[in-house]
DNA sequence: AACCGATTACCCCTTTAGTGGTATTCCGTA
DNA sequence: TACGGAATACCACTAAAGGGGTAATCGGTT
């Protein structure tokens, strides 16, 4: 019988451990390499084409979206099983979008990632139930209650460079724009997400995971 | 000859099976229980009083620093090895000044993780590399570097309040100060931190982790 | 063709933040 | 006790943001 080929991108030990573990014993699968960083990721992906890649997504400077999408082309019959401990939903859906079938929490139990894995290899879906919520949120957006409203490419944009401390002027200047129009988007990113001030608008993106911010400990 | 007792708070299945896989074959450990949540630890500490707490710190919501000192509380004598995803100095910082001897990066390596354990079994102080550089830079501060400087209490309650979207104005009442006041503090952090505004400081502020932002999903 | 959202741009006016000072009180430490 | 930092409070002025409009243009859809 041909066994189902494993391959676990994650720069975590002690997860790649537990993996190890609970696969272990699991005689129709067959772990064929681990990968750390991006790197190791794309020069295995080169030469190894596994059935499934389990992928810990958490902190952008570790395994990120781009490596979802750089999997997907490198090794396109891959099924790629993202594990996170991400409970943004923009992350999530972001993640969907990029072409995961199957994503769980770290903190599901035990059950939902032997249940994940499979569906993966059954080539099915399979999503835990928090993961579930942020789709069906999605798709049957709350009454009246704020969400991440749809906020346009031009308006991310602005905020981005707002929680830079740029001004209205600068920003203006940096995206050959009018100071006015620049304010009219400010105006309308706080109208739509109801906030009050820009402060609130950069706890309130970064929070969301509308923005990124930068890694740590240089 | 008596065995180590151990005990792991972690809320990742993950995670927890891959310390049980590595602590697997050591005859002189024994794991006496789990916890996933606050409340488990809160209650198992009550009655088990293991030698070791393997705690696993990451994100608010789950195992936090409160959590640290909960547990020396409820049983003094138990070592506790955090394990952690955080690179952020501060939090690194505030964990060490809450008591605890051993702290590591779940990106260490098996022999930095052993190795951590065995000290806390000895009574020894262990640090990963990274967590050795967050306690360097302390000590040693950089010449002239921007670094996270040592705010005041005062000021990063305002720095909270401030990403809240509160105007000087509403912190002031808010704190029952003269908004002189506030406003001074706000401009002293911006001078001490060396940003521009209050989007910048926000977003500075969550990057280093002076302040927290709210988890989510709901 | 009519409509809509996104993007651009402008107006007026008020409020808040930012810049650059000074100064007092309190507390801990040298 | 003298010094220094933290916290408090004030002043004057400038720059920027926020609130409330209006409106033209462009692309895509109905």
């Amino acid at each position: 019988m041909n066994k189902t080929s494993v391959f676990i991108a994650d720069n975590h030990l002690l997860v790649r451990e537990g993996i190890k573990g609970i696969l272990s014993g699991k005689q129709d699968l067959n772990i064929v390499g681990e990968a750390t960083r991006s790197s190791e990721l794309r020069d295995s992906l080169a030469h190894i084409k596994p059935h499934i890649l389990i992928l810990d997504y958490h902190e952008p400077g570790y395994f990120s979206l781009e490596d979802i999408q750089m999997a997907r082309t490198l090794s396109p019959d891959t099924r790629v099983l993202v594990i996170s401990t991400e409970h943004n939903k923009a992350d999530i859906l972001k993640a969907l979008e990029y072409g995961v079938a199957n994503y769980i929490l770290k903190e599901c139990n035990r059950d939902e990632f032997i249940g994940a894995l499979y569906a993966a290899i059954r080539k099915e879906k399979f999503f835990c139930g928090k993961v579930i919520d942020a789709i069906v949120d999605k798709h049957f957006p709350k009454n009246d209650t704020c969400e991440p409203s749809n906020l346009s490419a031009r308006e991310v944009e602005i905020i981005r460079l707002i929680s830079q401390g740029l001004t209205n002027k600068k920003i203006a200047s940096k995206l050959f724009l009018s100071v006015h129009t620049v304010s009219t988007h400010r105006k309308n990113v706080l109208n739509k997400l109801k906030l009050n001030n820009s402060s609130e608008l950069v706890a309130f993106a970064i929070k969301k995971g509308i923005i990124e911010v930068g890694e740590d400990i240089a």
